[in-house]
DNA sequence: GGCTACATGTAATGCGTTACATGATTTC
DNA sequence: GAAATCATGTAACGCATTACATGTAGCC
């Protein structure tokens, strides 16, 4: 019972009644340190758990925007949750282009790394800071675990930024004279 | 040109042949925070790559142990590779059961989240160490790209186990009756 | 005898991405 | 008129996992 688009479509739903569309926002939004799905993927997910009567499907008639269709879980569906909730831990899993490619920098030039650094260091703060802004706006709504949760983000990012950071430091004192060509 | 098992097996042959398994093998001990494919990925991977004249198989007769087949790179398997190194950095990309069931912790009991916190910091901790190993062995052996991938692995893991530490800290705090009652 | 490590593979299946396809409405 | 946001979906395709299947050799 691996970590799946299923049981995140169902954990949404067991709040409150959500759109498709909405999911995969929240996705962008909130989950992106730890999860996410394309449209390609949450709307088949969508049609499956309804035919398997996990969910039942309603029509919003919306004015100003096109209609949509808003999603509810039913008895059964709570049930297959409650389920998923009980089940072993699963393991996490990263994967990193960064870090793939470190590992094979000696394949490269220089300067190609120093680039890699400067744009996962880049992204990384880019997500460092969306995740503070959003702790700042939410955190007095957030349960305990769901602080835990976006701590365990932040510290990540934050982590992952000062070793980027340290990494390119030691490149650069390593190379003094590149360093001053390219200023 | 997404990171693919593909890209690291020629980057592995880039260096010196190897066998699937061995291969399998260096997933399972260095790029554990990276990266990971089980050897139903690995070996049609190779069957492919092979098909597609970018690597040559041989057959090693071993003593005391059953034979294997090891793989070289060609010419083509370089130019390849060359190009991905090539192409934009990829973005990274996480999945975290652990995160996914904080983020909904609400639904469940304050014990179930505790078990999850724990078993976390516990995998956590073991990698910590695994890595921490793992650098310690290979350090003076590591390019500087590789030690700043391995600072990154470790200083995620630590991290991350700093915050899950925190978390249980903070919810044993506010539940102090439990914390005896569980002595 | 049983377990672990070494070693390679296949088949069924599932999950997910990308690209394609469409269309309304709002804002600039 | 163009671009962005809202909104839903399909089809082709690829990638990967799991379970299955097999076999050797060393060690306790």
């Amino acid at each position: 019972m691996q970590l799946q688009a299923k049981y995140v479509i169902l954990g949404l739903l067991y709040k409150q009644p959500m759109s498709g569309y909405e999911m995969k926002k929240r996705f962008e939004e909130h989950f992106s340190f730890f999860f996410d799905a394309s449209y390609g993927s949450v709307y088949p997910s969508l049609a499956k758990l309804e035919q398997e009567g996990c969910i039942t499907k309603q029509t919003v008639l919306q004015e100003g925007r096109p209609n949509k269709f808003t999603y509810e879980i039913t008895l059964q569906g709570r049930e297959q949750f409650n389920d998923y909730l009980k089940s072993p831990l699963g393991t996490d899993s990263t994967r990193s282009d960064l870090c793939m490619r470190l590992y094979f920098g000696e394949f490269t030039d220089e300067q190609t790394i120093v680039d890699w650094l400067e744009r996962g260091m880049q992204a990384n703060l880019e997500q460092l800071e969306t995740l503070e802004k959003l702790k700042n706006q939410y955190v007095s709504q957030m349960s305990a675990a769901q602080r835990i949760c976006i701590s365990i983000g932040i510290e990540h990012h934050r982590a992952r930024y000062d070793s980027i950071r340290q990494g390119l430091e030691q490149i650069r004192q390593m190379d003094p004279i590149k360093k001053e060509e390219t200023r």
